[in-house]
DNA sequence: TGAACGGGTTACAAAAAAGTAACCTTCTTG
DNA sequence: CAAGAAGGTTACTTTTTTGTAACCCGTTCA
């Protein structure tokens, strides 16, 4: 298979639209609040340029991801939430996480150096 | 929660190691090949330079992904294959890559390109 | 009148990721 | 002896992603 065919598979194209520096913290406030203003986003997210944020919020918007809710009048009011595609991939998320936490790195590096020191040892 | 918290969570680091722009092709090919040479790999993913292939697979070794299989002697034979941590993945991408095909971006877009351009001309 | 707020944009700088090409080592074969 | 293969490394360039700071616009409140 040469890349050009793998490039649009559905593994990449997912993985593309999940990775960007701030997009999992973007979706974990998502998933736990239905629906969330620019500003609040930004203010729970102390460390991101805002810049960056909307970056990110216009691309998960045009990977259908999310949806930008604008409601003009005073004050501007723009609220995001998650499309129904941005829900149906929280079981998806949910297991990415938990394989995380279960084969968590740090053991398996403990073990190793571990191991290497034991047989430098003998 | 701030970043530094969620910096560490399983969701962001399972993300990170999935992240790096030939990681969900090296993956599709080992998940398909049980174990594979370096060389080998890098014929059939043709674009991708020497120096980047390495440097994901060291990434996903030391992530815990995959094994690398030195056997010297000649030719030198190095074989990297997936760790049970790796394995354990299959499901999660493979509901990934339903996802993607499930809610292809193309669908949506050309749907509301199609609904944008009828409420134009109404 | 002018300061403040929400949601942006813009121009630019810094940092990180990916790519290029040459080189190295050990062995083998012509 | 020269060339070639496997698996790297090194020095360097290009591209992409993040970050910084200033500015804009419409509206409200002091």
């Amino acid at each position: 298979m040469k890349y050009n065919e793998f490039e649009h598979c559905g593994l990449n194209v997912s993985l593309q639209m999940l990775s960007g520096k701030w997009k999992p913290i973007i979706l974990y406030h998502l998933f736990h609040n239905q629906q969330i203003r620019f500003t609040e986003l930004w203010r729970i997210i102390p460390k991101v340029a805002k810049k960056v944020l909307l970056d990110h919020l216009r691309q998960m918007e045009n990977d259908g991801l999310i949806i930008r809710n604008e409601r003009s009048g005073f004050p501007p009011e723009v609220c995001y939430r998650l499309s129904e595609k941005g829900k149906a991939l929280g079981p998806i998320l949910s297991s990415l996480e938990a394989w995380a936490n279960e084969h968590a790195a740090r053991e398996v590096e403990a073990l190793r150096k571990a191991n290497s020191a034991r047989r430098k040892s003998e």
